[in-house]
RNA sequence: GGCGCCGUAGCCAAGUGGUAAGGCAGAGGUCUGCAAAACCUCCACCCCCGGUUCGAAUCCGGGCGGCGCCUCCA
């Protein structure tokens, strides 16, 4: 099967045509910083870090930009409310904002364009756009006249008619149309502003989109991607000031991904509930958990969090996190330090037929528009089979079953990769501290191992549960007890 | 009102024409002194009503219900 991509514009998945040869150009919104990042922030670019994962796998060279709107009107009043400069809060959450991504693996973003490094650039589309009569100055602000764009509303399928008929009407707008939006605003004394042909003035908000992606990424790209709320305005605005710009197609496919909501309700400002910070996320989940829960439905679907859910895929992460324990047991390697194939390929290795048949399913699933949701079953089912092979076998075993086991497992850190998964995982034996405790450890085992032998049950089992109110869990199997530390749940 | 999305087991969720992946929870079993882990088994009249078809969760029509966007929300 070939990758198929749903695109907004035509509103059906397409099969995947890159604009040059082996190449892909990925462009995503990303935030605007006057507020430290909550998990919706952390959707678009985890999910867009696993398209990026899976394009290359597929041997395309991506190039994947996401902006940093370091200017807007919400910087503007937050800065003013923290006593502090525009420059300084934006500094401070982006900050933020990539210790979030750093923490949820999000690895593949090969530029961050900043909106004020590109002030110039903005400042030569909007001329640009006056030039070609598809923009107009008017008071200090530029603007542009949806009325000369006859494709308005393509993307969004939305009548210019009625978007003209819908829109907010300012008593003193200086603008042609009420559609119109601005490309350039007049600053205000105190805002931060730049000279213009204009005058003093600070980019709208569409306009830096365009203004980045076309300077990075060149006229026509293949990728554009952000949030279901971006469609419209912001993507229609960006896509019509871009085209109207250049004269060509700007990008070809849209990819919107679904919302986030928070026990039912929408995440907003407003509804202060549902806003969780990331950095209070992860204090209390571990990353994967919150990457797994953003990979395992569809990206275009909604999805719904709260602890409940959280905690039921961080109890389903445990049977990953077991297996890999089991593996390092009888091969003495560890999980996270298995080479896997980076580049996707049908020859097949010495894993057994039922994983080569999961690991061909879970690719089908990826080709079919990245559907993350079938392809994390598939990844249940592996582990599924592993977890039954490593039943039967000891690290004395034949090499031959050995061999096999270890070639699924490879298989599923190669599959795995791809969603960004257990890229890291915590060293279990030191996780509660350092030798000693190994050795602490050790010496309880052994001396529990006495009270069993002499069948001291009351106490061996005491032991067993005061360690597990420490956060240990003891394991008596036939080789011996194992022992790690559970993590956060 | 306009443009869309969605409705699959207690919960989450894949599946878009051939008779229902997976996860969590639950039940039974194997193993075990017990527990845990792991494995095996079980657990779905696919919102309702019509229609098309040899055959529909899947296509069409009509309901009912939930949700998003409609000028600065990722």
């Amino acid at each position: 099967m070939a990758l198929r991509v749903y695109n907004t514009l035509t509103r059906t998945k397409e099969p995947f045509q890159t604009v040059a040869p082996g190449k892909v150009g990925m462009y995503v919104c990303g935030p605007t910083v006057y507020s430290n990042s909550h998990i919706g922030h952390m959707v678009g670019p985890v999910i867009f870090d696993t398209v990026k994962r899976y394009l290359a796998y597929l041997g395309y060279k991506v190039s994947w930009v996401v902006n940093i709107t370091d200017v807007d009107d919400k910087l503007i009043v937050q800065a003013q409310k923290d006593g502090t400069t525009v420059k300084d809060l934006a500094e401070r959450v982006t900050a933020d904002y990539l210790d979030c991504l750093k923490a949820l693996n999000v690895t593949g973003i090969d530029h961050m364009p900043r909106a004020t490094e590109h002030i110039g650039d903005i400042i030569a589309i909007n001329q640009g756009l006056i030039d070609k009569g598809f923009a107009y100055a008017s008071g200090g602000d530029v603007y542009f006249d949806v009325s000369k764009a006859d494709s308005y509303g393509k993307l969004s399928h939305r009548d210019p008619e009625e978007l003209q008929a819908g829109a907010r009407i300012e008593p003193s707008s200086l603008k042609r149309n009420p559609g119109d939006f601005a490309l350039w605003k007049a600053s205000k004394p105190g805002e931060p502003s730049w000279e213009s042909p204009w005058g003093p003035g600070r980019p709208g908000w569409h306009i830096e989109c365009s203004a980045m992606s076309l300077k990075i990424l060149g006229q026509h790209f293949d990728i554009h991607g952000g949030g279901l709320d971006l469609v419209f305005p912001h993507h229609e605005n960006e896509l019509v000031q871009s085209e109207s710009f250049t004269g060509v197609p700007f990008a070809s496919y849209w990819m919107h991904n679904g919302l986030l909501t928070r026990e039912g309700r929408k995440i907003s400002k407003s509804d202060p509930d549902t806003i969780v910070l990331m950095a209070d996320l992860l204090g209390e989940y571990e990353p994967d958990a919150i990457r797994l829960l953003l990979l395992s439905s569809h990206y275009r679907r909604p999805i719904d969090y709260g602890p409940t859910r959280l905690a039921e895929i961080a109890r389903s992460l445990q049977t990953f996190h077991h297996a890999f324990d089991r593996f390092e047991e009888l091969t003495g390697e560890r999980f996270d330090a298995l080479e896997a194939p980076t580049r996707r390929h049908d020859r097949e290795g010495d894993e057994s037929a039922e994983v080569k048949e999961h690991r061909r399913g879970f690719l089908d699933a990826m080709d079919d528009d990245f559907n993350t949701g079938g392809a994390v079953g598939e990844l249940f089912e592996i582990v599924r089979i592993l977890n039954r092979t490593a039943a039967g076998l000891t690290p004395d075993s034949p090499s031959h079953e050995l061999i096999e086991y270890r070639a699924g497992m490879t298989a599923l850190k190669e599959l795995s990769n791809l969603l960004g998964l257990f890229g890291k995982l915590p060293d279990k034996k030191q996780a509660g501290g350092d030798a000693l405790t190994g050795d602490l450890m050790s010496l309880l085992i052994e001396l529990r191992a006495r009270l069993r032998k002499e069948k001291h049950y009351a106490l061996a089992d005491e032991i067993r549960n005061r360690l597990t109110g420490l956060g240990v869990v003891l394991e008596d199997g036939p080789e011996g007890t194992r022992w790690r530390v559970e993590p956060k749940r």
